[in-house]
DNA sequence: GTCTATATGAAGATAGAC
DNA sequence: GTCTATCTTCATATAGAC
C-alpha cells in the first residue's frame, strides 16, 4: 500500500503541492523549492511535467476554479417557496465562499490578474458568474410563481444585487483580518438579512403558502 | 526652479516612485531596483530613508490608506431626501472605488494580508469601516425624518448591505479584467440599483418630495 | 525517468569614493 | 548625503550521473 514512490501518481503530487504552496504564498512569493520540497519530489521532476513556474501556475488555478465551478453546479435546493431557496443558496454560498480554500483563490486570481487575465476571467466566470446564473433561473422561477416581482430591474441585475449583499461584509473581513473564521451563527445573520432585504424589495405581499401547490 | 535635484524631496520622490511601483505590481513582485530607477536616485538613498523594503512598503500602504480616508471623508452631501443622499453617495463612493489607485490599493493590501495584518486592518478601517459609520449616520438622520424604517436589522447592518449592493458586481469586475474601465453610466446604474433596492426594501410609503426644496 | 549538483541571473542590501 | 560598484543570497532552470 506504498503509494508515496512507485507509481506515475508524482504528477498528481506535484501538482498538488503547487496548489498548496500557490495558494498559500501567492504567485511571486511562492517559489519551486517549496513545492519541490512539499511534493517530495526532485526539481528535475517538476520541469519534466511542467515547462516552467507560469504553467504550473495556470495548472493549479485552472485546477482550483474548476473545482469550484463544480462546488456551485452542485448546490441543489430542495423546492419550497422563494425565501426558503434562498436562505439555503445563500448558506450554501457564502459558507463555500469563506473556505481558506475559496478565500485563498480568491487572493491569488487577484494578485495576478494583470500577468493571466485569462485566468481572472476564467475564475470569474466558473464562481461569481456561475451562481449568478443559477440563481436567477431560481428567481424567475420564483417570478412566475407570483412569489417576487423584479421587473423594475431585471432578473440578473436582482441576482447580482442579492450576491453583493450576501458576499459583501463576510469576504471583505475574511480577506482583510487573515486567520480569522466566521462564525455559522454569523454567516447566518449574513445570510438572513441578506433575504431579509431582498424579498422586503421584491417579494409579493400575497403569501403563497395556502392553495397554490 | 529646478527641484529634481537639491533640496531634501528626495524622501518624497521615494515614497511617491515607491508608492507607483507597488501599487502597479504589488509587493512580492516589485523590485527596490525599479523603486531606485522610478524614484530617479540611487540605491544607497533609498536604503538611507528606509531600512529595507518591507518599512518602505509599510510606509506606502499607511500613506494610501490615510489619503484614501480622507476621499472618505471629504464625501458630503447637498441636504435633501434619503434618495438623492444615498445617490450621491453611492456615485461618490463607488466612482472612487473603481479608480486604478483604489483598485491597486485593494489588491495588494489583500495579496500581503498574512504578512502584514496590521495594515490590512488598516485598510479595512480606512475604506469600508469608514464609509459605513458615515453612512449609518445619514440613515440615522433619515429613520429619524421618517424617511426610512431599518429597525428590523439596524441602522449598521442596514449601511452594509447597502454597501454589498453597491460595491458587488462592480469591484469583483474591475479586479478580474484589468485595465478594463466602467463607464460613468455603468456606474450609475449600479448606484440606481442598489439605492432603488434599498428603499423599496426600507423606505416609507410617504413620499416626502412636496413642499421640501 | 529521477535525482544531485550546478549554471545563470537577479534581488536585497552594503562598502567605500566623492 | 549621494552615488557607483559590489557582496551575498537565493530562485529559476538545466546538465549529467544513475
Amino acid at each position: 500500500m506504498n503509494q508515496t514512490n512507485n507509481t506515475d501518481d508524482k504528477s498528481l503530487r506535484v501538482l498538488k503541492a503547487a496548489s498548496r504552496v500557490f495558494l498559500e504564498h501567492g504567485f511571486s512569493a511562492a517559489t519551486t523549492d517549496m513545492i519541490q520540497r512539499a511534493a517530495g519530489v526532485s526539481k528535475a521532476t517538476v520541469y519534466s511535467r511542467y515547462p516552467n513556474k507560469e504553467a504550473l501556475f495556470a495548472a493549479v488555478i485552472e485546477n482550483q476554479c474548476s473545482h469550484f465551478t463544480q462546488q456551485v453546479q452542485k448546490i441543489e435546493v430542495t423546492p419550497g417557496n422563494i425565501r426558503k431557496v434562498l436562505l439555503e443558496i445563500g448558506h450554501t454560498y457564502l459558507s463555500l465562499l469563506l473556505t481558506q480554500e475559496a478565500l485563498s483563490l480568491y487572493r491569488v486570481v487577484i494578485e495576478v490578474a494583470d500577468r493571466f487575465p485569462h485566468l481572472a476571467h476564467s475564475f470569474y466566470t466558473s464562481g461569481p458568474g456561475a451562481m449568478t446564473k443559477i440563481l436567477a433561473a431560481h428567481l424567475e422561477k420564483a417570478a412566475s410563481a407570483g412569489e417576487i416581482d423584479v421587473q423594475v430591474i431585471g432578473l440578473e441585475p436582482a441576482a447580482i444585487l442579492f450576491m453583493g449583499m450576501l458576499r459583501g461584509e463576510g469576504q471583505l473581513i475574511a480577506l482583510t483580518h487573515p486567520g480569522s473564521q466566521a462564525s455559522q451563527v454569523q454567516i447566518d445573520q449574513w445570510v438572513n438579512q441578506s433575504v431579509t432585504t431582498f424579498l422586503r424589495a421584491y417579494g409579493s405581499r400575497v403569501k403563497t403558502d395556502a392553495t397554490s401547490g
